[in-house]
DNA sequence: TCCCAAATAATAATTATTATCATTTAGGAT
DNA sequence: ATCCTAAATGATAATAATTATTATTTGGGA
């Protein structure tokens, strides 16, 4: 349950309040938050909290490999808590991020990294295109229309 | 050789001088550069041409599938002319970017995002971690010493 | 209970990127 | 070749995301 007290006392930080709040709702939560949205979550249990304190302790506690940092698409940083970790196909049109149940850091690729030498601490694998539901209304677009109507589909 | 000159103007887009300079940079550079690399070199070609419009024509041409983001750990967006990609090994320490030469968008991977119904338009791998030089350096540590040890990296 | 490095809150500063808008220009039409 | 106009650009303001600074507070060992 408190594994991770151990890990952060074992290396000499604090046990603080902030970093109970935040584990926690790293933990009770499925999708991967942005710093402001757990900055939110933060300041509805204790508003004095500053979201300065949420970037500092996430990026602690990434450093740490207790909580791993997501790069999706455009959009700020996500975070999750480190562990089961997932890949995404991610869609361009409407954001929604549909877990990939595999993962690429497995055999071929695993051996081809491990011939390197280098010493992998993390890896990203993200899909990007477009959900079922938004591939199937680009292939309802209006007919033909010039320039950039093109595949009819626009920015979000 | 200007195959992308088609690319443009087939979809609407005009051929602009600042376009040509973006793109002839890109081909130049075997690095993938961040917007404001480009924005320099551009600015040496020609002084006038305005960072917007270097990140305005990134957008566009990435949009097209003419150029590829890179989102690498930490720092800015990263860009390279679509085509021959290479997923990378990326040094948590002296940053440099390695090529991995095997792509995971294949076989069972491929396999099961076919089955999503998910249509993808690009993909990215990218693989953390410290490359040997840097490894070893930190394996000739200071004996021990408690908290928060050196850079505070540690491995799993 | 004291002490002090570590952590925090508040806020300024920085970085990265996008939006706005007046002006220019590419390229099709005449 | 000249016109015309939507597209593109340059300059700059605005926004979003993150980090730095600094005075104050606090966790936890002695
Ligand atoms: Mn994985
Ligand atoms: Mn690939
Ligand atoms: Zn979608
Ligand atoms: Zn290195």
């Amino acid at each position: 349950m408190s594994t991770w007290v151990e890990k952060l006392s074992a290396r000499g930080y604090k046990i603080t309040p902030q970093r109970r709040i935040i584990l926690e709702i790293l933990d009770n939560s499925d999708r991967h938050l942005t710093a402001e949205e757990i900055g939110l979550q933060v300041k509805e249990i204790e508003p004095s909290i500053s979201l300065a304190t949420v970037y500092r302790n996430l990026n602690l506690l990434v450093e740490l490999q207790m909580v791993s940092r997501l790069n999706i698409h455009d959009g700020p940083v996500r975070y999750e808590l480190h562990g089961g970790h997932n890949h995404h196909l991610v869609c361009m049109n409407c954001g929604a991020a549909v877990k990939l149940g595999v993962c690429p850091m497995q055999g071929e690729v695993k051996r081809i990294v491990d011939e390197t030498g280098f010493e992998v601490s993390s890896h990203h694998f993200e899909i990007l295109g477009y959900c079922r539901e938004c591939s199937l209304k680009k292939e309802l677009s209006p007919t033909s229309a010039g320039a950039k109507g093109g595949t009819g589909v626009d920015q979000e």
